[in-house]
DNA sequence: CCTCCACAGGAACTGATGGCGT
DNA sequence: ACGCCATCAGTTCCTGTGGAGG
C-alpha cells in the first residue's frame, strides 16, 4: 500500500466515525474533570492544614512531596480552587492565591517577578506615580520582595504562594547564596495586615537536609506525602479515563491495559506517565485502523516515547554538549581522559575553539544529570582515578538526528 | 605502608548580555 | 551616557582521592 492510499484509507476510516477516541483531552494528565483517585486522605490533609485562612488566621506553611505524576500539584490546585470559589462567594477578606513552578522560573528573579505578577503587580510602568509596579529586570532581589511584601500588606491580603518543584528553587538559593526562602517563611513577622503561607511541592524528598535548619523548621509545619501508585491503583487511573476518552469502554484491551499500568509502574508509579503511554498507543492504534487497542500498541507507545526523549533532548544541547555524546560514543576505553582527546579532535576537524577540560567534566556531568550519558568513578591505581562513561543513547539515533547539521557531516 | 597517577570537582573570577533608573 | 544588578558560559587555580605497584 502507497503512503496515498494509506492516508486515503485513514481518512475514511475518520470519516465513518470507526476512530476509537472520542475526547482527547482526557488523555492528558491535567484533564482536571476526571477524578483524582485514591487521594482523597492527602486531600483532606491538606484542606485541613489550610482552614485557618478561611478564619482569617495564619495558617501554617506546607510541605508536600511525592514523585512525578502522583497527582500532588494536582490535588493542590484543585483545593485552592475550592477555596477561592468558596470565598468568592462570602467575600469576606480578599483571599489571593498564586502559583509558580521554579522549573518554568529559571531565575530567582524571575520567580519573584511570576510571584508580583499574580499579586496585580504591573510590569508596565503606571500612569501614575504613587502607584506600585514590579519592571521585569533591573532591580536587587531584595527590593523586588520588599515590593511585594508592601503590596501584601497595602491590600490585606491572605495570600497563599504556592511554589511547585521548591527543591530547584531550594537550589538556586544555595548558587546564589540569597535568602528568599528563609524571607519567605518569616515574612508574616513584616506582615500586620494579611498574611502570607507558603506550600512548597517538591519532587524530591531529601531536599530538605540541603536546606537553611531555620527554613526547614517553619516551612515543615506539617508535611504531607504523596506515595506512589501501584499497578493496581494505575490501572483503575486508567480505567477512569478510558471511560470518558474512548468511544467504546472496550477499546482497551485488559491485556494492553495492564502492560501499561505496569510499564508505568515499573518507572516510580507515574500516572502521568501511564496516561501519556495510553494516549500515544491509542493514536498508533487507530493510525493501524485498529478497532481496539492491543498490547503491541502498546509496546510501539513506549517505544516511540523513549526515542522521541532523547531526540528532543539531544536537540536542545549546545554544539560542544552534542561534540561530547560524539566522543562519548567513538571512544574505546570511555575514560574522561580519551573522551577529551577525542573532543579536542573534533574541535579541530570543525575549526571549534575547544573548551577546557574543567568545563568538559562539568558539561559531562549534566549530560549524566540528564540521563544521556552513565557515568562511573573507577580508580586504577598507579594509573590514577578518572571517571569512565557510557552514553545511554544509541549511536545511529545520534546520527539519525545530527546528520542534518551541516556541521557535523565529517564527523559521521 | 607509602607513593603517585589522572583525573574529580569546589571556589572564585571574568566577560558578555540585557535591562533598569537617573 | 553611565552606573547598577542578575545571570550565564566559561576559565583559572586549586585541593582531594582510590588503589596498583613499588
Amino acid at each position: 500500500m502507497s503512503d496515498d492510499d494509506h492516508l486515503k484509507n485513514l481518512l475514511n476510516f475518520i470519516k465513518q466515525g470507526k476512530t476509537i477516541i472520542k475526547d482527547r483531552n482526557v488523555l492528558h494528565f491535567s484533564y482536571l474533570p476526571t477524578t483524582i483517585l485514591h487521594r482523597k486522605n492527602e486531600q483532606g490533609k491538606i484542606l485541613q492544614s489550610l482552614s485557618p485562612i478561611l478564619k482569617h488566621s495564619r495558617p501554617s506553611n506546607l510541605l508536600i512531596y511525592g514523585k512525578p505524576g502522583t497527582g500532588k500539584t494536582l490535588v493542590v490546585k484543585k483545593i485552592l480552587k475550592l477555596i477561592i470559589d468558596d470565598n468568592a462567594k462570602e467575600n469576606k477578606f480578599p483571599i489571593k492565591l498564586v502559583y509558580t513552578n521554579s522549573k518554568d522560573e529559571m531565575t530567582l528573579y524571575g520567580l519573584l517577578v511570576s510571584l508580583g505578577s499574580q499579586l496585580g503587580l504591573k510590569s508596565q510602568k503606571p500612569l501614575t506615580n504613587n502607584e506600585d509596579w514590579l519592571p521585569k529586570t533591573g532591580l536587587s532581589i531584595s527590593m523586588v520582595f520588599n515590593i511585594i511584601i508592601k503590596t501584601i500588606i497595602k491590600n490585606k491580603f491572605n495570600t497563599v504562594f504556592v511554589i511547585d518543584e521548591i527543591d530547584n528553587l531550594a537550589d538556586l538559593v544555595s548558587k546564589t547564596g540569597k535568602d528568599i526562602l528563609y524571607q519567605l517563611t518569616r515574612a508574616n513577622e513584616r506582615i500586620d495586615q494579611g498574611s502570607l503561607t507558603l506550600i512548597g511541592i517538591s519532587n524530591d524528598l531529601t531536599f530538605k537536609e540541603r536546606l537553611d535548619p531555620r527554613v526547614i523548621s517553619s516551612l515543615s509545619e506539617e508535611e504531607i506525602i504523596f506515595t506512589n501508585y501501584n499497578a493496581y491503583q494505575l490501572k483503575e487511573i486508567l480505567l477512569d479515563r478510558i471511560k470518558h476518552a474512548f468511544v467504546d469502554d472496550n477499546s482497551v484491551e485488559e491485556s494492553a491495559l495492564n502492560l501499561c499500568s505496569a510499564l508505568a509502574g515499573r518507572e516510580h508509579g507515574d500516572a502521568r506517565r501511564a496516561i501519556d503511554l495510553l494516549r500515544v498507543a491509542s493514536e498508533i492504534a487507530e493510525r493501524e485502523q485498529s478497532s481496539t487497542i492491543k498490547p503491541h500498541h502498546i509496546k510501539s507507545a513506549y517505544r516511540k516515547m523513549e526515542e522521541d526523549k532523547e531526540i528532543t533532548t539531544l536537540k536542545s544541547y549546545s554544539l560542544h554538549e552534542k561534540l561530547l555524546i560524539l566522543s562519548v560514543l567513538k571512544a574505546k576505553k570511555f575514560y574522561t581522559g580519551e573522551i577529551y582527546t577525542i573532543y579536542k579532535e573534533f574541535c579541530k576537524k570543525i575549526s571549534q575553539k575547544e573548551l577546557t577540560q574543567r568545563r568538559v567534566t562539568q558539561l559531562l556531568s549534566e549530560l549524566e544529570l540528564s540521563g544521556m550519558v552513565s557515568g562511573r568513578i573507577i580508580s586504577q591505581g598507579i594509573h590514577g582515578r578518572t571517571k569512565k562513561y557510557t552514553s545511554s543513547i544509541s549511536y545511529e539515533t545520534v546520527v539519525n538526528t545530527l546528520k542534518n547539521d551541516t556541521i557535523f557531516y565529517d564527523l559521521i
